[in-house]
DNA sequence: GTATTTACCTGACTTAAGTCAGCTTTATGA
DNA sequence: TCATAAAGCTGACTTAAGTCAGGTAAATAC
C-alpha cells in the first residue's frame, strides 16, 4: 500500500465532506438558510426541548430564541411552555411542518439512493459504512435496558443466532441452547442490555436469575461493525451492576472454544473457569465470577 | 437488521458531518477564517492557478479575489502573473505559508490518529474506509498510463500476487506465471495501466506485444474496494484502444477457474474461449478477442 | 487595427451566522 | 419569604460569506 494510515483517512473525510457537503446544500434547495433547515429537521428527528436542541446543534441561547420564531411564524412548528418546568419551551411540528420535514427526509434518501444504486455489491458497502460510522460515533454508544421482545433485541439476538450457526457449521437451535424464556430476561427475574450507536443495534446481553443468589448470563453479542472498541467489556460491566442490584453474588455462562475472543475477555475480567453445569450441546467452556456487593 | 439501507447510508453522512464539522472547526483554532484557511490548503495542497482554485473551492471570482489578498497581506502567499497567459495569475506558498499550512497538516493528522488510535482493528477499519471512499469519489476514478516500476503499480502488482496466492493456498511464483519482464510493458512494446481513486492506487493491467498483430493482457487487477464499480470494465477498454494504437489486431490472456468474475467479464465482453497456449500452471482458461482497427 | 472575449480585480451591497448584555418569568434553596 | 439561579427571549452589535455591477489589462477574432 502506497498510501499511509493516515492518508488513508484522511481520503475518506475527503469524500464525504465533498460529497456530504453536497447534500448540506441540497437543503438550500427549499429556500431556507441552512440554519433554519438545521433546526427544522432536528424537531422533526424527535428532538423536543429547546435547551436539548440548543446542546445538539451546539448554537447560542439567543440565536437558537431567533431560528425558533422564525419557523414559528412561517407555521411549521409550535411551542408551548413544558408542564413540569414553565421556564422550559418545548417545540413540535404542526401538520405543515410534518410535510416540510418529509420534503428534506425526502431529500436525504434520494440522495443516499442515488449513491448506493450506482453501486452492485450493496451489502459490503453498508458494512463498511456500519463500521466507519460505528467508530467515528464511538462515544454516542448507548446502552440501555431493553425487553427481550423490542423487535432491536430481536434482530441482535437473530445475528446472535446466524453467526453461531455459521461458526459451527449446522443450524444453531436455540432450544438445546438452552434459551432462556422471555420472562427471565426482564425484570424482575433479569435484564437484557440493548447497545445503540445512533439508531442501528450493535449488541446486547442478558442476564437471568438462576434462583437465590445466582445469574446466568446469556446471549452476549456484539455486531461485527463494533468490535474492537471494548463494547463486550462494558456490556459486561454493566451487566455485573445490573446483577448486584439483583443481588446477586455468583455469575456463570458457557462459551465454546472456537469463541476465542470470548474467553479472552472473561479470562482478563475475573472469570475463572469451572466444570460444565449444564449440558449446552454448543458450550464446552463454563466459567464463574463471584461479585462483591455493591 | 432494524434499519433499512438508506438508513444505514444516513448514518454515515451524520457520522462523518459531526466528526469532520468537527474537523472543519478545529481549522478555526489558527485564527482564520474558514475560506480563507481553505485557500491556503488548497494551494498548499498543489493548486496553483487561480482559476482552478475557484473551481475547486466554488466560490465567486471577486470572493476568491479578496480571500487571496487577505492572505497575501498576511505574507503567507505570493501571486504572479502566469508565464503563458498574462491574465492568468499563480499562486505559490511563502516560507511562512509553507509554515502555516503545515500547522493545518498537523492538526488533521492529529485528528485522524485520534480516531484510528481508539480502535484496534485498524486494517479492517481502513479497508472499510477505502471501500467508502473510493464509492463516494466513484466519478473521480482516474486511469493513467504508468511505468511498470511506478510505486503505485508495484503496490497492486503485489496485492494481485498475494491475491493469487491466498486463492491457491500456495506462494504464486510470478516466473512461473510468466512474468513479463518490466520493459514489455512500457511503450513502445505494451502499456501498464493504473487507475487511481483520490491518491489510492486501485487497479491496474497490463499489455504486452506478443509478436506481430498479436497480444497478451495480463496482471489485471481491481482492489477489493473498488469491485463492483465496473472498473474491470473500463480498465479492459481502454486496454483494447490502447492496443488499436499499437496496431494490434487480437489480444489474448490466461485466467483460471477460480476467478469467476474476471471469467464472466471477459465472456460478456467479446471474449472466446481458445486452447492453452501457454505453459502457465496457474492458467486453466485461455481467451481470445479479435479488435476491428481503429 | 478594432471589436470582442477572458481573467482577474474592486467597491457596494445583502444575507446568514454568531456574540453579548440585559430582560422577564419561573424554580429552588437557605 | 426572599435572594439567587435557571431558561428562554430581545435588541444591538460584529464578522463571515456571498452577490453583482462595473473596471482594467491581456488575449483572441475578424
Amino acid at each position: 500500500m502506497t498510501l499511509d494510515q493516515i492518508s488513508r483517512f484522511r481520503r475518506l473525510s475527503r469524500a464525504v465532506t465533498t460529497q456530504t457537503g453536497a447534500l448540506d446544500s441540497s437543503f438550500l434547495g427549499l429556500g431556507r438558510p441552512l440554519g433554519v433547515a438545521r433546526v427544522l429537521n432536528a424537531i422533526g428527528q424527535g428532538k423536543q426541548d429547546v435547551a436539548e436542541l440548543r446542546a445538539y446543534l451546539q448554537l447560542d441561547s439567543g440565536l437558537m430564541s431567533r431560528l425558533l420564531r422564525t419557523l414559528e411564524t412561517e407555521g411549521v412548528i409550535a411551542t408551548k411552555a413544558s408542564d413540569l418546568d414553565a421556564r422550559r419551551r418545548v417545540v413540535c411540528l404542526t401538520a405543515l411542518g410534518e410535510e416540510e420535514f418529509s420534503k428534506y427526509e425526502e431529500l436525504s434518501n434520494q440522495s443516499a439512493l442515488s449513491v448506493l444504486s450506482r453501486y452492485s455489491q450493496t451489502e459490503v458497502l453498508l458494512e463498511a459504512m456500519d463500521l466507519v460510522a460505528t467508530v467515528l460515533g464511538r462515544d454516542q454508544i448507548e446502552i440501555t435496558v431493553a425487553d427481550p421482545e423490542d423487535p432491536r433485541i430481536q434482530s441482535c439476538v437473530q445475528a446472535y443466532y446466524d453467526e453461531i450457526s455459521e461458526i459451527f457449521g449446522t443450524r444453531f437451535d436455540p432450544v438445546l441452547g438452552g434459551d432462556p424464556e422471555a420472562d427471565a430476561m426482564r425484570a424482575p427475574r433479569g435484564v437484557f442490555l440493548l447497545a445503540m450507536s445512533d439508531g442501528l443495534p450493535i449488541g446486547c446481553c442478558a442476564l437471568k436469575r438462576q434462583g437465590g443468589a445466582l445469574g446466568e448470563v446469556k446471549r452476549m453479542w456484539v455486531s461485527p461493525a463494533a468490535r474492537g472498541l471494548g463494547l463486550s467489556k462494558r456490556l459486561m460491566t454493566e451487566i455485573e451492576t445490573h446483577a448486584r442490584q439483583l443481588g446477586l453474588t455468583t455469575l456463570q455462562l458457557d462459551t465454546n472454544g472456537k469463541l476465542t475472543a470470548a474467553r479472552r475477555l472473561y479470562e482478563s475480567s475475573g472469570w475463572r473457569e469451572i466444570e460444565r453445569y449444564n449440558d449446552n450441546p454448543y458450550a464446552e467452556h463454563f466459567f464463574e465470577k463471584h461479585l462483591d456487593p455493591a
